[in-house]
DNA sequence: CTGTTAGCGCCTTCAG
DNA sequence: CTGAAGGCGCTAACAG
């Protein structure tokens, strides 16, 4: 059947350990010993079982990576990266999928990633407990969304100074009336994103001596669908905005889509910005906030690599990542009302 | 530290294996000791190494997914329900994302997964070579990408059905100058995907009586980015096609960008049609072959599982799913050329 | 119904 | 430099 360590020491006229030795690249193994258990393990196909070398060695070079979605654009992106770093260096990646609530509970009643991974990344916006619970498995933890939290590091990026690109941005160019499109009361809780980044947008307004006004803001709900029906409102105002900030890029295409619909110009009758930097953003011409999605991942990563070779080590609290603004076709200098 | 069965087993009274027999609802344990023991060993918080079960048992509860990206659409939307469908049924999922060829080596060269899956899914188009290896492992296999092979259960669709639908569509509009955007001689061997679209454009256009013109084919390397250069070689044509089938969606974005670029309007001046129904599609309004994504990784993993519940049973070969035309904004009547 | 005895495949002492 | 012994945490027979 398949191959084990031993039949690898029979064949080469050595014991387990001296195969084991050799294979790992350990020294105390005379070169034309190793050549030789080199090549027989190659000649049988032989690889070492991780399971039972983990189980052996308390170390099961596996991270696990817990994400709400994998299909959706930023989570795909950050657990590519992640899994690009980690395999490069030998670790496989135990991806936990915990969208519905359903998933979450059991994950989090089951634990299934106890005792098997080295390392855990949450793409989660954790509860305290959750939160304990990881921290439980005493293994190093990181997390890229979601603020600092004891226990864990984590890398993301300065929302705020992001939102307030975005509406300084649209105040540069002489607006004066400028919609918001985030999330309502539906957010997860401790979910800070769109809460930081509509503070920036209402200090942002403040410093610029702009009154806010409530029927500019709309709930987009973080989805493109969401997005549609946030500035289909947003245009049914009694006095609509000239220029609207999105959370996000979806939101903002769903925004871009409603524009269509109602047969509005962008940027004439109306200038978008959005936030992510999404892939479609630049086909769409989208002026957006850029956060640079993949480096998360590679950072986070890197960390916990760094973490499972140096038990030691200090692990960082915060990383923060750089935003900039990249300006595309959504926006322009405030113009007067069009005559259509 | 963590705890262990012995741990339980002590604190319960009971030895190791009737702990083991009771957690897993084995018959043979009385139910107040399995009462007992489930309590002691949730009040410890207690849960079983995979790694060391796997080992004993043989069976690891885990699947591998090979994948050469995670962050590209399909391939999320792929992975994300059949960790669905596995995590649901208490496996593990492992993650080997082999987008570069040197991952992609290192995969096939150490074949982390031999010895630590139950199954495995496969998400890239193989060489014979890489089919080989992978049957190597002796367990089952299945594949989402690619076209039908000896020990593997293939789920698809019908690529040339999907491309008739969509060209079709374009002739009974009136268009007699059909483009085509797919791929060059870059494209992986094997890969039968745009083969079979290809194929399927030219006997839909003989048909129809359309002579074929390889002025009106173009390279759009599925990337969003090609998809524009191929569009802008299109326009630059001595006689432009009055319609263009996209083989994909991100190749379809790319072209209506560059429509847009040339001041063109769709589908007045120029219509499209596109291929996937990616997620975004319909936020562009585009007219595309929709395939069912998520079904193809939730049949595929359902294969998986019955495969491994059931050791003896058949694998069907090929699982075809159906596809089919979404009409939106992008298709129209053929018009006499503008006046612009 | 329950406990005991052997491993699963590998790594890590400890001798030699 | 190399081998033998023991154990990682769990499960699978086998006895009672």
């Amino acid at each position: 059947m398949t191959v084990s360590i031993t039949d690898v020491a029979k064949a080469a006229g050595v014991s387990a350990s001296t195969v084991s030795r050799a294979l790992r690249g350990r020294s105390g193994v005379s070169d034309e010993v190793r050549a030789r258990i080199t090549e027989v393990a190659a000649s049988l196909g032989y690889t070492a079982s991780r399971n039972a070398s983990g189980l052996a060695s308390r170390r099961t070079f596996t991270v696990g990576v817990l994400t709400p979605f994998v299909g959706r654009w930023f989570f795909g992106q950050v657990i590519d990266s992640v899994e690009k770093v980690l395999s490069a260096s030998g670790y496989d990646l135990l991806l936990y999928n915990v969208g519905s609530d359903e998933a979450r509970d059991r994950f989090f009643t089951a634990m299934p990633a106890r005792k098997r991974v080295d390392a855990l990344l949450s793409l989660l916006v954790l509860t305290d407990d959750e939160a304990a619970a990881l921290r439980s498995m005493e293994v190093p933890l990181a997390a890229v969304v979601g603020g600092p939290r004891p226990g864990f590091a984590t890398v993301g990026i300065d929302d705020r100074a992001g939102a307030r690109l975005a509406v300084r941005h649209l105040i540069n160019l002489g607006h004066r009336r400028i919609g918001l499109i985030g999330t309502g009361p539906t957010a997860p809780m401790h979910w800070t994103t769109p809460i930081e980044r509509r503070r920036a947008y209402l200090e942002t307004l403040a410093e610029a001596g702009l009154a806010f006004d409530p029927e500019l803001e709309a709930d987009g709900d973080y989805t493109v669908a969401g997005g549609e029906r946030a500035m289909t409102q947003l245009l049914t105002a009694v006095h609509p905005p000239t220029a609207v900030f999105a959370q996000s890029d979806e939101m903002a295409m769903g925004a871009l889509r409603a524009l269509r619909h109602h047969g509005l110009r962008v940027p004439e009758d109306m200038c978008l910005v959005g936030f992510d930097d999404h892939e479609l953003a630049e086909v769409a011409g989208l002026t957006t906030v850029a956060q640079p999605v993949a480096e998360q991942g590679t950072a986070a990563a890197r960390i916990l690599l760094d973490q499972m070779q140096n038990p030691g080590a200090e692990a960082p609290e915060f990383v923060e990542l750089p935003v900039r603004l990249v300006a595309r076709d959504t926006t322009g200098p405030l113009r007067a009302p069009s005559a259509r």
